[in-house]
DNA sequence: GTCTATAAGCCGATAGAC
DNA sequence: GTCTATCGGCTTATAGAC
């Protein structure tokens, strides 16, 4: 059917992704994305509309898989079970989806001046949800007392690193891009520190 | 002395790290960081020659601090009262110096286009003398055979998310600002994480 | 040293030919 | 539906009066 308009908005949208990632919105060129789609420029618009237009499309394809990396929080099961399955997903997520994730990285930076309120309210009622969750286990003698936000905040952004921060993790490790032994390595001292660290107790 | 020029110089640069943390280098406008520092545009010209150059001067503020914060991996220690205090400074620096850390953040996102190779090297190599630090202190079994890497990229990560993703954590925990107990909640949870999870003997 | 008024150029967006 | 050629606005940067 329409494979050719199905393609080139696949072809921008990775492009565009790219160079989000890369630059961020402001410092890049709509130019830049067509060259790199290889297209020309007035495709984007005629498809998109406008940089911005494109832009909240990139950072919309993040926003689901986000939100389902918190199912292990929506379904019964031992908080082991759970924290471990969030951490790999989250880790999973920083490589599998590492340039949207950067672009969701960034306008979380800046005060999500795009994201809708409907997307931030999503988010924003996982995030409780699964704090009281964390509470709950603690109320339950299941772990130990730790802040349910800070031991989130911690989660969150030691899986987010791999994706927002990759230059630097390139730069120290010394690899320009890291396999499935490393990114196994990140997920099980994560998983680490946070069931150890929290005397996460294991189902008898 | 030249106190005018002194003053103003500093109006500036606080004005410009707080608009290039806001909106980032390309979304932000010298007209914006005249006017929230109070004077005319062509000030900021005057005293900084170019948007770029502020926004070097802006990066470099905070890279002097960061090193510094690995101190105590420079002088001999424990590992634990070592990682205690690292983790205490970078939760400080998040705080202190809030804008810059972003603005740094945001550099180092996008592959530190501004950053003098001179100042990459001296992080990379304190980096890596941290990491050479941890290693020996496992190799001597003072902790677990945690990866030295991703160890530190997890305090790095879960230190600077107070700064980078402020926003983030005013929307979750529902404060404006977070105060002394946040903070220090959040850098005993961290260092509970690091000490605990990473088995870190303490000393007889 | 300070600031008003202006130049120069870049980039998002589109008109209109194919 | 596709693309060339161009507009128009916005922002960095400065010339030059005070």
């Amino acid at each position: 059917m329409s494979s050719i308009r199905e393609r080139n908005k696949e072809l921008i949208l990775r492009a565009a992704s790219e160079e989000f990632a890369e630059k961020g919105f402001a410092a890049c060129k709509t130019s830049d994305i067509a060259d790199r789609a290889g297209l020309p420029k007035p495709n984007v618009y005629y498809y998109f509309k406008s940089k911005e237009n494109l832009y909240r499309e990139v950072l919309e394809s993040i926003v689901e898989p986000l939100l389902e990396a918190s199912a292990p929080f929506n379904q019964p099961g031992h908080p082991g079970e759970v924290l471990r399955a969030y951490i790999r997903t989250k880790i999973r997520i920083s490589r599998e989806h590492a340039c949207a994730s950067k672009v969701f990285a960034n306008e979380i930076m800046h005060g999500a001046p795009h994201l809708s309120a409907e997307r931030t309210a999503q988010l924003n009622a996982q995030a409780a949800h699964n704090i009281a969750c964390i509470q709950s286990w603690i109320d339950q003698g299941l772990m130990a007392r730790v802040d349910p936000n800070h031991l989130l905040f911690s989660i969150w952004a030691a899986t987010q690193t791999y994706a927002d921060f990759d230059w630097q993790i390139s730069a120290v490790t010394g690899k320009a891009t890291l396999d499935d032994s490393d990114y196994e390595a990140a997920a099980e001292t994560i998983i680490r520190m946070v069931i150890k660290g929290c005397e996460v107790q294991e189902p008898a």
